[in-house]
RNA sequence: GCCGAAGUGGCGGAAUUGGCAGACGCGCUGGACUCAAAAUCCAGUACGGUUCACCCCGUGUGGGGGUUCGACUCCCCCCUUCGGCACCA
């Protein structure tokens, strides 16, 4: 007889989602353990087979954890504004929130009959106005705060004012001076553009990355996401709203090495925030007294070698700098370069660039030289120019070779030393009447470079960091508006009363201009501020879909709280999270966004932690049958709802669990999945016989020792591979229970009770109903996970192998801790040894107890 | 090009500290049950050799070298695959 699943799972469902079995209580003696699931976004394609794979690890490490006698806080929800909705909509004329709304109910059902154990009552939907009511107050937070570089924290705007009005700039590393009476004399608006330089969250004008199929702008982390999928971006100055994620780039950087993460996710965090230590220094113009450039190198050692300098076509100096008789040709050039992207930058192999008939001075050689622009060098980058030093670095050398500048040997490397080096050596060339690098390795010269360059005031040791600020909003409709009001005299104030929802649209059309479709809502976008009275415009573009979970987290530990966005004595109750899983692909994006907020949140006295995520794992993708990613155009796509409709949901989850380790990239078989399924079939005809009653060998009687043996050693390795994220080894281990338990004749009642418990947090179902009909009428939820007994893990007797010249000649049984004299003398009687040993001389003898004897012979 | 992760049977994978390579599952082969099939159960299954009946022997964890009584495991060099970054000065 085979367990009918299609019963068993829904009942137990039913019976968890109405005793309420998951909701976890904030008010309890037990430790807590917070374990976090990405959410997903929900697609009309509905779920798919790698949404329950992470879902289901974290749904076995929490049922485990609830046994342990923790209180366990599993929580799940929706990451529901996006583009995908607004797309149909424009399609369609269907609001995104119908969708939406659709969409949800899809994903709900269908995580609901996998059975994991979620406090559905914590359920949080980003598009619902009272979560983004919360997203909103975060952000206005974030717009009223600065960094203050002093205490290596942000802090709130109103101190700086204070700090303004009192002192003015005079204590504020580099800021523009400004003295409390200037201050004093300011006008409102004055005022309101200096605090804008100071605010994390600002508006700048700035070239950013245009999608013309989107209809909005991308930030830099999402571009390749899109132009992968065909998707074409250009380069366009446009006023955005940004955050400056880049005071945080050093935190984030040295925060991230107390992470538990795998070691991928990390590297990337570090490679995009790119942090490197070198120097800037000061070029002065050529005939033009007061002007100078400066650059940022990483070699400042190599400074003697620098035989031309380049800006960016961006770089502000270029128009200044540029002679009367270049300029035919300099401006057809920078104009070029400013509408291509930066991929397109880097797509020409070819280096150009175009000479500005100026020279700058060489502080080191006191000799003149000349000043190119060449979009090889980017804007967004250090200072926007380099100097040039094509002898020791390989773009330089190309576009010196390019248009036949000199290049200057001043780094003498080891081997290897080809026509342009740009390895660490030794300083050649490299001296003149007031210092001198030569004979000094490349990190002793940087040094003393920068001291001198300090000395006389052309430079100094700075850090540069790739990270840029991140682009904060998208042209949409289908996003949390943000909070803010133009007002008629060019400030901005803040709308304080949240939610501010998105106003009713008939017609999801782009608006035809490069604002959002919410520019169409007149009655909505135009008000009379109400702090000052003035006319104003509601700020009409929204967030990007990355905000909402940038804190979601945090709204799962009190998600009804209309008075703050989360529970202070909550928050320290439950965070930071104990371990959170969830795909690879957000290594960069929802993880180092999230980061921000939340240090900006820490920083702000609102959160207790410095980090939200301690311990993150990815589930690892999963393939088609086919070995190849899965797709729609390929015809491999395995649709959860087939797979739980023929095998059950228990089937799906121990299948997912048992291909591989979770982190791993892992093809789909169908076979696999009928293996499990029989698997659970065993596991039910152990217990229960044909006629559907507890099978005879479940009476009394004990069980055989080595079957007591094998059930001690299941409790522990299951146990401690759960804890280790292991399930592929866990279930290995089940199966070898219960295919010894199945030979056996008795299984005692209370050893089989004990299994059950131990196949529980894979098998929810099963084990529910298994445990049932074993006479229990509470969940076996949060019954006591089996303890194992030490001293039962290992035989009286063990099998020791007898090796000549470490290859296994015999093997033989000898009782535990047999010892190293009584195990040679065994070895040497042993008939097969023998057979290696005799007429031999026998060199040396290894004896490890318990383990083996190796007998090293000469060879004759 | 740079950085990161990983290479084990026909397939997915297993192997605490260096100590029986291939657990467990899939597939395959043979058998039992059956009129037959499904389901289930039993036996076998790294490759090669041998007087394939029993034993036994050799080879084997991407390739080459090294350390060691003994290496999938540690060290050096190389190759391949996957992921990320890619004019970041």
């Amino acid at each position: 007889m085979k367990f009918d699943f299609r019963a068993i799972e829904p009942k137990w469902q039913q019976h968890w989602d109405r005793s309420g079995t998951f909701r976890t209580p904030d008010e309890d003696q037990r430790p807590r353990i917070y374990v976090l699931d990405m959410f997903p976004y929900p697609s009309g394609a509905g779920l798919h087979v790698g949404h329950p794979e992470g879902y289901t690890a974290t749904d076995i490490v929490c049922r485990y954890l609830r046994m342990k006698g923790f209180n366990v806080l599993h929580p799940m929800g929706w990451d529901a504004f996006g583009l995908p909705a607004e797309r149909y909509a424009m399609q369609t004329n269907i609001h995104p929130r119908t969708t939406t709304e659709e969409n949800i109910a899809t994903f709900r059902r269908q995580i609901k009959m996998l059975g994991l154990s979620y406090d559905w009552s914590r359920e949080v939907n980003t598009t619902d106005p009272a979560y983004y009511k919360w997203t909103q107050w975060i952000f206005l937070q974030i717009y009223n705060a600065w960094y203050d570089p002093r205490k290596n924290a942000a802090r709130p705007i109103a101190e700086l004012e204070l700090e303004l009005a009192s002192s003015g700039t005079a204590q504020l590393p580099g800021a523009p001076t400004l003295t409390a009476g200037d201050w004093a004399k300011m006008t409102r608006k004055d005022r309101h553009d200096l605090l804008a330089g100071f605010r994390l969250a600002y508006v700048a004008e700035i070239p950013v990355n245009w999608c013309q199929e989107l209809g909005t702008v991308l930030a830099n982390e999402e571009v390749a996401d899109w132009t992968e999928k065909g998707y074409t971006v250009e380069r366009r100055p446009m006023k955005q709203w940004m955050m400056r994620i880049t005071s945080y780039a050093d935190r984030l950087l040295s925060d991230a090495s107390n992470l538990d993460w795998p070691a991928s996710t990390l590297e990337q965090q570090r490679n995009w925030i790119g942090r490197s230590e070198g120097a800037e220094i000061t070029f002065p113009v050529k005939g033009l007294a007061g002007s100078a450039v400066n650059v940022f190198t990483t070699r400042p050692d190599t400074l003697f070698g620098a035989t031309y300098m380049v800006l960016a076509p961006e770089h502000s100096l270029v128009d200044s700098l540029t002679t009367q008789d270049r300029r035919p040709e300099m401006e057809p050039y920078c104009r070029a370069a400013s509408l291509k992207s930066e991929m397109e930058r880097g797509a020409g192999k070819e280096k150009t660039g175009v000479f500005t008939g100026s020279y700058v001075v060489n502080p080191a050689t006191r000799e003149p030289i000349p000043v190119w622009v060449a979009d090889y060098v980017l804007s967004g980058y250090g200072t926007g120019a380099i100097m040039a030093v094509p002898g020791h670095d390989k773009r330089d050398h190309e576009f010196a070779i390019a248009f036949k500048l000199p290049v200057r040997k001043v780094i003498e490397g080891g081997q290897g030393e080809g026509e342009c080096f740009s390895g660490e050596g030794v300083a050649v060339n490299s001296m003149n009447a007031e210092v001198t690098l030569d004979g000094l390795p490349t990190a002793e010269a940087k040094r003393l470079v920068i001291a001198w360059l300090q000395k006389i005031g052309a430079g100094k040791a700075t850090v540069q960091f790739k990270l840029r600020d991140w682009l904060f909003s998208r042209q949409r409709y289908w996003g949390e508006p943000i909070p803010i009001v133009h007002c008629e005299d060019g400030t901005m104030e803040t709308w304080d009363t949240l939610p501010l929802e998105l106003p009713v649209l008939e017609r999801f059309q782009p608006s035809g201009t490069t604002e959002s479709p919410l520019a169409l809502a007149t009655d909505w976008v135009n008000i009379v501020e109400p702090k000052t009275g003035m006319k104003g415009r509601r700020e009409t573009n929204t967030m990007p879909q990355w905000a909402g979970s940038c804190w979601y987290y945090l709204r799962y530990i009190d998600p009804t709280n209309d008075i703050r966005f989360c529970d202070r004595a909550k928050e320290r109750q439950w965070m930071p999270i104990t371990i959170y899983i969830g795909g690879a692909e957000h290594a960069v994006l929802h993880l180092m966004y999230a980061r921000f907020w939340h240090k900006v949140l820490y920083d702000l006295g609102h959160v207790s932690t410095h980090e939200p995520f301690k311990k993150l794992r990815h589930q690892g993708t999963i393939l088609g049958e086919d070995s190849r990613k899965m797709s729609k155009s390929r015809g491999n796509v395995v649709n959860p709802d087939d797979v739980v409709r023929e095998y059950g949901a228990d089937s799906l989850r121990l299948f997912e669990m048992f291909m591989g380790p979770l982190e791993e990239m892992k093809p789909w078989s169908t076979k696999g999945v009928e293996g499990v399924y029989r698997f659970l079939n065993r596991v039910w005809r152990l217990y229960i016989d044909d006629s559907g009653n507890i099978d005879a060998r479940l009476g009394g009687g004990p069980a055989s020792a080595d079957l007591q043996r094998l059930f001690h050693q299941t409790v522990k390795k299951v146990g401690e591979d759960i804890e280790a994220l292991r399930f592929n080894t866990a279930i290995s281990q089940m199966m070898i229970f219960v295919n010894e338990a199945m030979k056996a004749e008795r299984v005692p009642r209370d050893l089989a009770q004990s299994f059950v418990l131990v196949l529980a947090p894979f098998a929810p179902h099963l084990a529910e109903e298994l445990w049932e009909k074993l006479g229990h009428t509470e969940s076996l939820s949060f019954e006591p996970w089996p303890v194992f007994d030490p001293t039962q893990l290992t035989a009286d007797d063990i099998e020791v192998i007898l090796q000549v010249n470490g290859k296994v000649r015999s093997k033989t049984t000898v009782p535990m801790n047999t010892t190293e004299v009584e195990l040679e003398r065994i070895a040497l009687a042993d008939a097969q040894i023998l057979r290696y040993v005799d007429g031999k001389r026998i060199v040396k003898k290894i004896v490890v107890r318990n383990k083996l004897v190796n007998l090293v012979v000469s060879k004759d």
